[in-house]
DNA sequence: ATTTCTTTAGTACAGTTGTACACATGGCGG
DNA sequence: CCGCCATGTGTACAACTGTACTAAAGAAAT
């Protein structure tokens, strides 16, 4: 293979790898030689590109839910009418909802990171609030909240116990959390607008963290 | 501290310190050297007593698999009427839920592991079986799947977003999957009897790992 | 053309890991 | 009492880790 004199999406591809081997072999699984190996590049453009360990855990995750999110939000809006929606997050849970099994792994692997420090905490409050905020376009927020968890739960349990004839329980789940609304309480802080990921606020985008290091500032 | 030069808890000492350890620093964090520090014992004991990472972290998981479902277990049978158990499971997910965030972290390590590697995956299912069973004590086969995977999911989005004012948001969910049973379907699968975890198909108890490798049978 | 700087590459280092193994020790059956 | 053997211990080893650092190589600027 050529020597590539400037690789300008050498930063993605790290990511990217960084984010395959995750799903194959988990956060403890993931080292910085691996990751090399398989974006197919030096071991030093590791730490050229990426402060240490944690940033590119930390870049990898917000790339993902941002993927996930995006995808999410894309389906619901799709829908036109509330059955629409309602019948689009049957279809999710059903379907796939993380997408495929890496994506659970991956979802569980943040989970995990975000239970244990604080500091990968605000990524899954992020994806969780613009997953609600998706519900809130068609169901009321208290709803949308039930909902969510539901949708969470169920595709958790069946990611671990797979079965295609439970399309009726899906549904009627999510058929019973729809019926009525709660009523003794009041639509409650009507949020405003979108959420976007707080990317921005960490080591911001593709500046090179050996030169961060070398000019210290 | 003495020398104790019989010590019939040690198996257990270390399993329990493996617990805590994992609790602390995940599963990627721990280390023989790290779980002997805490339990104290050499670290040619976890060799002794253990054939390998693989088999320390099986029975460690399956011991707080077990402790789970004990509690989750007695904690509905302790109920005697279906108000009552509806009311302990919004209890459940309001207080505890996991226990504490040790709990949290565990779970989600143990679903992180039984994810990836299908040695581990028997464990939790073996788990999420025995409290559909609890539920089943008092609901519909049906309800208990939504029941129990309503109460997976936000007891997950709780951790990550606390709130105390939202006992009536986590009833009112109850209160809907429970209100009217899924009418189309029948009661499939009146399942057999109790089940229990399968500990004794894996390298079974107490025989230290050394002899079994020294003897090769 | 020569200097300046970003990017890429290779390697070295100190630390930690899982596991094996040789040795010590004491309880117990004979 | 002896000797066997389950149990407990310390250490060595090879493999792997994250990270830093020296060079080189080309791009950009002068």
């Amino acid at each position: 293979m050529a020597k590539r004199r400037v690789d300008p999406d050498r930063r993605d591809r790290i990511i990217e790898a960084t984010l395959d081997l995750i799903a194959a072999e988990g956060v403890a699984g993931t080292s910085h030689r691996k990751v090399a190996a398989l974006a197919d590049v030096p071991l030093g453009s590791m730490t050229y590109h990426f402060a240490g360990m944690d940033e590119l855990l930390h870049e990898a995750f917000t790339r993902f839910a941002t993927r996930i999110s995006d995808r999410f939000e894309r389906r619901m809006n799709e829908a036109s009418t509330i059955e629409a929606a309602k019948d689009a997050v049957v279809e999710m849970i059903m379907e796939d909802t993380y997408g495929d099994r890496d994506a659970l792994v991956l979802t569980l692997e943040l989970y995990t990171l975000a239970a244990r420090q604080a500091k990968f905490r605000h990524l899954t409050h992020d994806w969780m609030m613009r997953s609600r905020r998706a519900f809130e376009r068609y169901f009321d927020p208290d709803v949308a909240r039930q909902l969510d968890a539901l949708v969470e739960g169920l595709s958790i349990h069946r990611a671990f116990e797979p079965r295609d004839d439970d399309r009726e329980l899906v549904s009627n789940a999510v058929d019973k959390l729809l019926r009525e609304a709660p009523s003794q309480r009041a639509a409650s802080s009507p949020v405003d607008a979108s959420i976007t990921f707080s990317d921005e606020l960490h080591t911001t985008v593709s500046m090179p963290a050996r030169r961060l290091r070398r000019s210290g500032g």
